[in-house]
DNA sequence: CGAGGTGGTTGAAATGTTTCATTCGTGGTG
DNA sequence: CACCACGAATGAAACATTTCAACCACCTCG
């Protein structure tokens, strides 16, 4: 804990050879082989970088080594906590390859994702898990040109070129609905949009398919469309469904994630309209506000964490492993049910 | 866009340098000073950066430059969306002077807090922010006798080694109270806690001084404490409060944050009592699901993103000018009336 | 006594970039 | 024609680390 006076220059393995009179090769030894090197001299060296107060330099190891000890996540939406979570766990995985997490927020512009990806590969980064703007950009392309392992999360790949991890959208879908007609609604909303968003697309399809199967007129399962995904999105959307005519106003709605579904419930409550006996309302991603709502939400659980951790193992697992087969991972998703649609008693 | 095949080494300079037939300082001119080198050659040189994919390797530029070209944000819970602001008014900051940022979280460990600083000391970012675990803790300490510029966020500096941003918690707490004194309220609880954490004893005792002006009687300011500020610490006071017998049961509540006082919200209503009618609630940090609470939530409102482009400008400074001289900035916190204190018609 | 091994240490090379003093060539000026 | 100035390009040094072949005592065994 004795301190040199700062020379504004911070001290260097040669400046701790220096102080230890051993050459700076032992030094280095004592940093990464220490086994090879006496315990007399080890300590030593120990001794002079306590005292120095020396920190190894990550720029020049990262130099020599041709890489750095980081990974990074570009998310689509921080504001979201879904990816919160995700992020949590890729952050847990990396911790346990004791590796930094740099983490990005795209905000769903395709131009502050492209910056962000131009820094990170300048950066040598391991490896980029992405929650893509839009997964066919030339810029993810590129990447995966260069060669820096990437994998794609919460959205499954076209391709092939790379690794995704996801769950079915589709089968979340259907799941949602077919709990909805198991209830007995008759009418029912889908709440989502943009359509350039792909797992908005495929939710309404899965709901689409089931609504099918069952024999549903099709004029029943009603789409109202909102342009991003957020609480205020809802809130609108609520208005536009509250003002529907009695006759095709429907009985439930299925919102494409959890922020609309708070919304829409918000703006239900606030118009008065009673949860569920008016308005059956199920929402999508099951993140933690939900469970927390005045009237907690029904939602389709994904395994959030869990989608964050097996991304964060197959982009380490590209980096690491010379034949490194492609994995395209499905997680299931699954409904839970609460009282915004009456599946609890409150 | 053509590429040579992969030798599996990343082209660096040298290799441009070549291809254009040029010397490798010609080549850094063209990346780094544009006007010095004429138009032929520039040309030359950045056709085959093109064509060669070449990309800047950070690490080298570091390690010559000395530092590197990011900054850090360590964040004391990630599942609280008011971080995620201040991380958001950061990246900002960050991203116009061209800087990348990582962002860490600690979720109020310490021990993973200082594992994230040493990392972060080691790849020489430019500045650190930090809302610690605990201010007084050692290792930040090390963090400012290193030469790291560095930044306390949320969290005003006592010993005033460095900069500091916060809100007077204080008169946050002041307001709050005051808001539900001037509503009638005669007996109301305050729920937070710990009492480690430095906001809450903040927020506590701008309540108890402005509850003491007003001349009112100590124990009718009822002090539930919890274990953390989460939605479902929020819940476990909301059943201790319903639990009171009606003499002593307040009659409205002000959290230390927003997601305890959605977690009491969700009870109370869960409970059937009616909100603001039998229970007004009063939240702290106006995140964004306050306003989308199903009773919207009264809250005291902070600059959220503002605190967090402060903090990037207040370590930029301390980073970039030599004289820099340490501030302490502070924010003033500002009530926003809503339905659950009855202040808005529903 | 010499050969061979061994545990410990060393020195040099290499990583990719930036900077800066130097050199080169050319065109203008006295 | 000699000199200078100036724009353009060059080459070497420096940054902090890691790796690896070489080296050095010293010991053991034949």
């Amino acid at each position: 804990m004795t301190q040199q006076p700062r020379n504004g220059r911070a001290p260097s393995v040669k400046d701790v050879a220096a102080a230890a009179g051993v050459s700076l090769g032992t030094v280095s030894n004592v940093l990464n082989r220490p086994a090879v090197v006496s315990t007399a001299t080890r300590e030593r060296v120990e001794r002079a970088m306590a005292d120095l107060g020396f920190v190894r330099n990550e720029s020049a190891r990262q130099l020599r080594a041709g890489t750095s000890r980081a990974l990074a996540y570009v998310m689509l939406d921080g504001g979201n906590p879904f990816f919160q979570d995700v992020a949590e766990g890729i952050e847990i995985a990396a911790d346990a390859a004791d590796l930094s997490l740099f983490v990005c927020n795209s905000g769903g512009r395709a131009e502050r994702e492209s910056r962000h990806l131009d820094r990170l590969v300048q950066q040598r980064v391991q490896g980029i898990l992405i929650t893509p703007v839009d997964p066919d950009a030339p810029h993810l392309a590129e990447i995966a040109r260069r060669g820096t392992p990437f994998v794609m999360v919460d959205r499954l790949s076209t391709a092939g070129g790379h690794c995704s991890v996801a769950v079915d959208d589709v089968l979340g879908g259907r799941i949602a609905v077919e709990h909805l007609i198991d209830r007995g609604h008759e009418r029912v909303a889908f709440v989502g949009g943009p359509g350039s968003v792909g797992q908005v697309r495929e939710r309404c399809q899965g709901a689409r398919e089931v609504w099918e199967e069952f024999g549903r007129p099709a004029e029943d399962l009603i789409h109202l469309p909102t342009e991003a995904l957020t609480v205020g999105e809802g809130r609108s959307a609520g208005e536009r469904l509250a003002g529907l005519p009695s006759r095709r106003r429907p009985t439930a709605a299925f919102c494409a994630n959890d922020l609309l579904a708070l919304g829409l419930l918000q703006h239900a409550v606030s118009a008065g309209l009673r949860v569920p006996d008016d308005l059956a309302i199920v929402g999508f991603d099951d993140i933690d506000f939900a469970a927390a709502a005045a009237v907690p939400l029904t939602s389709v659980r994904q395994p959030r964490q869990e989608l964050g951790r097996t991304a964060a193992r197959l982009v380490l697992d590209e980096a690491a492993n010379p034949d490194h087969r492609h994995e395209q991972a499905t997680f299931v998703p699954a409904l839970v049910a609460r009282a915004s649609t009456g599946a609890v008693r409150r």
